[in-house]
Parts: C-alpha cells; structure tokens; sequence
DNA sequence: CGACCATTTGATATGGATCAAGCGATGTGG
DNA sequence: CCACATCGCTTGATCCATATCAAATGGTCG
C-alpha cells in the first residue's frame, strides 16, 4: 500500500511549472515569483481559500490535489465555476474582489502569490507581465467554453466534461474524478441524478466503462465525441 | 472557412491605416494606443468582424453602433459570447485563434489595433501592460457572469439582461435595444418564444413597459431586481 | 457489523422548447 | 395612396428533456 500512495503523491507534483534554485541573478516571470516569494498552504476536505466577496489578495498555484471555485445564489443553487489541478492558477478573475469563492475538494497544497508583489514586480519584467496576460487570456477561454457547455443537452455537457478532464488527465483514457457527483452536476448546471443517469447511459453504450464512481474508463473516444455537438 | 468572408475581410482591411503624426512626447496607455495607431473601419448590418477560427491578429475598439460575437456549433444552435458598446473593446481573449466570430448588429465603427503592436509596446509601457490585463480581467468577469445567467431561470436571465444593459444604458431607465429578439435569445440560451412570453410578462407585472419591441422602460426597478435571484 | 454518505435507479411533474397561427410595422410596386 | 409581401415579434397549444420526489444500493470507516 505504501508504494501506491507514494506513487500517487509524486504524480500530484508532476505539473511542468519548474521550481529554480535561486543561485542566480533575479529571475523573470510567474514561475519564478511562485518560486522565490510564494509561501504555501495546505487545505483540508471542503476547506475555503478565499471567500467571495473578499478582496482579492493573492493569487494562488496549486501544487497538489484539487481546488474549485464557485458561487451560491440567493436561493441556495451553487455554480461551480472551475476545477483546478497542480500546475493550474486561480484567482486571476478578481479585479477587486472575488465574485466566486474557492475550495479545496480534496486535501490540497497551494503557493500564494501576493498580487500587489506580482503587479509591482510586472511593471519592470515584461516576462511576468505577458505571461499574467496570457493566463487571463486562457481563464477567459475556460470560462467562455464553459458559457457553451451551458447551452448543450445534458448528454453533451457530461461527455464535454469527460473530455475535458480525460485532455487534463496523465491517461487520457483513464480518468480519476477528485470531485463528487453534485460538484460535476453544480459545474454543468444539471442535478446529480441526470449526471448520473448520463454516466450509465454512457456505460450503455458502451462509450465509458465506470469501474467505480470516480474512475471512468473511456473505452470508444470517438463515440464519446459523437454524443458532443 | 468560406473563401467569401475571407474575401471580404481582406478588402475591408485595404483602407488606409493612419498613423497620426507625433508632436509631443510618447503617451501611454491603452486609450493613446487606439488613438495613435489604430486604423478606423466600418461595417455593416450583419457583416463579419472576423470569424471563428481565424488568427487572433488586432483589438478593435467599438467607436460607434453594436458589435455581437457568437458562435455557431455544429447543429445550427447559435451562442451569443456578448454585445459590445461604443467605448468596448474585443478581441482580447484569443491567444491563438478566435473562439468566437463578431459580427456588427448595426451599422458600426470600429478602431482596430494589431496585437503585435500592442503587445511589443506593453513591453515598455507598463501602463499599457496593466491596462491589458484590466481589460482581460474585466472581459473574464463579464464571461463568469455570463455562467451566472445562464443556469437561472428563463425569467432571471430575462431580468438579469435587462439590468445589464440598463446599467450600460445613458438613461438608466429607458434602454434602447440594438439587438434582435433573436440575439437576446441565443445571449441568454432560451428561444425567442420564451424571450418575448417573459417580457411581456414582466410588462404585465408593470416592472417594465414596451412602448416598441426595441424599447424597454425600467418602470420598477426594485421589482425587476426581486425577479432576479 | 452497523451507520453514514454518495451514488444509482425509478416514478412523476414541469419549465421551456417546439409547432403553429396571428399581428403589426416597414417597405415596394402598381 | 393603397394593396400586398415581408419580416420581426407576439400569442396559443402541445410535447419533451430534465427537475423533483422517493427509494434502493453500495462503499467507507468507526
């Protein structure tokens, strides 16, 4: 058992972010401000990292395990607005305060970045500056593409969802879901029965193989494309 | 992509770029950018931006009329990605490519910049380079907020429309629709059936009045917010 | 083993889509 | 100036995908 934890763990820090010794002159760009002055944090099961409505702050890298943002409207509903894994950094969004929270999904290490150090720091290294660019630019496309999975049929929202975890996943086609039924069914807009439904139709059709709930097995990636729009 | 509008944004883009002589001393920003190289063109109703797919190469400020950006998947479904005012800027989000195609809603002027450009200058114009990640930043809220809208009720989004561009609106309670009833529908992913049916019931409920298909009348606009979640 | 929680499965209800007219502006040719 | 076509919008009737309500199953941990 030890070996298979161990394994586990080294896989959670295999994100192509590289850490530097600082030996050297300073260096330039957002790995390397995480590097010399990002100071991290553990997070336990459901456990908050920043709460909407609170200032942002800091931006925030996740080295190991999983984060999700959402928001939960008056009524109770909650949005998940993202999930994100080691190597993947949150809280760009935030031009004052943050509009969703975030949580640890599953016990979680995470580098936070001071954002008036990286601001400051950006204005005399262009490196950092494109690069905070780029990264906005790329949530910007996440959440675009998650404006579109919102349109679709709840059959195309499960398999664009199994997509874009199996493009994320080392197997690409064996998937580990950190997260539970109701954050999957919160992140398309759907309830955990229709995803669930979804998910057994889908081992019907002998697209998927579900060996257990948070593993998927994606046995027909072509047929899994066909159900997508 | 149809040879056509390839055609057609080649010959849209033969207009003379002015680049106005520089008296004083070199300004920053993004604002003096537009101003100082930016090349204006015009569109008309209906007529493409640029398209899906196609390389990301300019920011275009919308000077006047109304710009929409959308996509079309692969079954006819259209998503409207947003409206663009006199004052907006567009195009940031692409790294590559287009996600979205723009296109004009009415008769438009538009300020168009190359990226490249924008880009190298941001290098040594830190302000320029902060303005950039606001403008991204700002689009990345617009689009989480988009996420918001559309897991909502049919009247919700309706309201929630409404108030968006009532608060973008000169007059605060009479709005001036730019739009189709179809684009609002493809905006908010309802049909238009629905999109009309909520309106009228809003008017019904006296939150609004129409005194034309175009033309909203915010008559209470805490009562318009109740209907909002 | 037993309690608890997440997930699946089943039966029914419903909000919004779809299908189908009707209506009111705007424009066009006679 | 009017008949008439067109187009965008509204209104009505019905249908269906997904929500809701309810229960059974399975996996985990004390």
């Amino acid at each position: 058992m030890p070996a298979q934890v161990l394994a586990t763990r080294t896989e959670a820090f295999r994100q192509p972010i590289q850490i530097h010794p600082v030996h050297k002159a300073p260096e330039n760009g957002l790995p390397a401000a995480f590097a010399m002055m990002g100071a991290p944090l553990t997070f336990g099961r459901n456990e908050e990292v920043f709460g909407e409505g609170e200032g942002a702050e800091y931006l925030y890298r996740v080295n190991a395990g999983c984060i999700r943002t959402y928001k939960v409207l008056s009524d109770g509903r909650r949005q998940v607005g993202g999930f994100y894994l080691p190597g993947d950094v949150f809280g760009i969004e935030a031009s004052e305060e943050h509009l969703f929270s975030a949580e640890a999904i599953v016990p979680s290490t995470v580098t936070v970045l001071k954002r008036s150090m990286v601001f400051s720091r950006a204005a005399g290294d262009s490196t950092l500056a494109r690069q905070l660019l780029e990264l906005a630019g790329s949530e910007l496309h996440r959440a675009q593409s998650h404006v579109l999975l919102l349109i679709k049929t709840a059959q195309e929202r499960v398999v664009g969802f199994l997509l874009e975890m199996a493009a994320r996943a080392r197997s690409r086609t064996e998937i580990e879901l950190p997260m539970s039924r109701q954050d999957i069914a919160d992140y398309l807009g759907l309830t955990i029965e229709t995803v669930s439904r979804t998910l057994t139709h889908l081992e019907n059709s002998s697209a998927i193989a579900l060996p257990s709930a948070r593993r998927v097995v994606v046995r027909n990636h072509s047929a899994l494309c066909r159900f997508n729009a």
